[in-house]
DNA sequence: TCGAGAACGTTAACCGGTAAACGATCTGAT
DNA sequence: ATCAGATCGTTTACCGGTTAACGTTCTCGA
């Protein structure tokens, strides 16, 4: 296997179970505080809206809502005007944990760029932005 | 959402997606192509080894090989001296897809660091590295 | 006004992955 | 020689994700 995508896989990997880990001692799974964090940057939007936002389709944010909503941390209500619409709704359970969760976000983030230096933390940024890019216009 | 994770995450998945389009291409589905690499090394290997070289737990590479299996691109074959093991062995058609599918993967590597400059590619490939060894120090 | 088509969210079927429980086989100390 | 324990692969149950099909509701032009 090619050099960069090798080592891209593994690290990925292993970023996703340790955000999996931190995310978990909140009794979250992976996935559901990210639609959590587009309730949290704005309230009540749709499932399309919080697909969008989150780079994920549709049915995903459907599954995640159901789960988020047995667990008590959001409420689905229809929109006022539109019955096609679903809004969701934080709940102070659904709210009391972005701080926590913020936090722990922030000390992965932390952990992994301490041991890089700033021009070091800039290029990676920059060559990931770069090969983003790229991977957008392939798709077009 | 902090910056790096942030941009690894978009950058993850659009590069997975680009990765399974590829294998698509030859009727294989993204992690298939990973258990075959694995036989290329070394035709006849076992779940359990296939797993540790691949970084994927055994029932998922049992799970993998049934549908290979399936698709008649390996064979289970019980090991001639432990009957607890069972082997994998590809079949002719199996082997015709290293090459296809190792150059597929070797054109979107060039495609994605084509971008880049050696110097740029080197720093990117060390940042990794880094985040790696402290993910991987942190299990401990 | 009314009906065709667009815009939604949900459901169903699938895939790759994990953890936990299970069953079969081998191993080694007694 | 035997039996407790280790070592395997598989099964089951779950989760997040995707695509495709579906039913409902809105919109807008004839």
């Amino acid at each position: 296997m090619p050099e960069f995508l090798e080592l891209h896989s593994k690290t990925s990997k292993l970023l996703r179970a340790a955000a999996d880990a931190a995310v978990q001692r909140h009794g979250l799974r992976l996935g559901q505080d990210h639609l959590l964090a587009a309730l949290w940057a704005q309230d009540g939007r749709t499932p399309g809206e919080i697909a969008a936002a989150v780079n994920v389709t549709t049915p995903a944010v459907t599954k995640l809502a159901t789960r988020l909503a047995e667990s008590g941390l959001l409420e689905r209500r229809p929109d006022a005007h539109d019955n096609r619409l679903v809004r969701l709704w934080l709940t102070p359970a659904g709210r009391a944990l972005q701080k926590p969760i913020e936090a722990e976000r922030q000390a992965l983030e932390d952990r992994i760029t301490a041991t890089l230096t700033k021009t070091e933390r800039a290029q990676l940024l920059k060559a990931l932005a770069k090969i983003q890019q790229v991977l957008l216009s392939d798709l077009a």
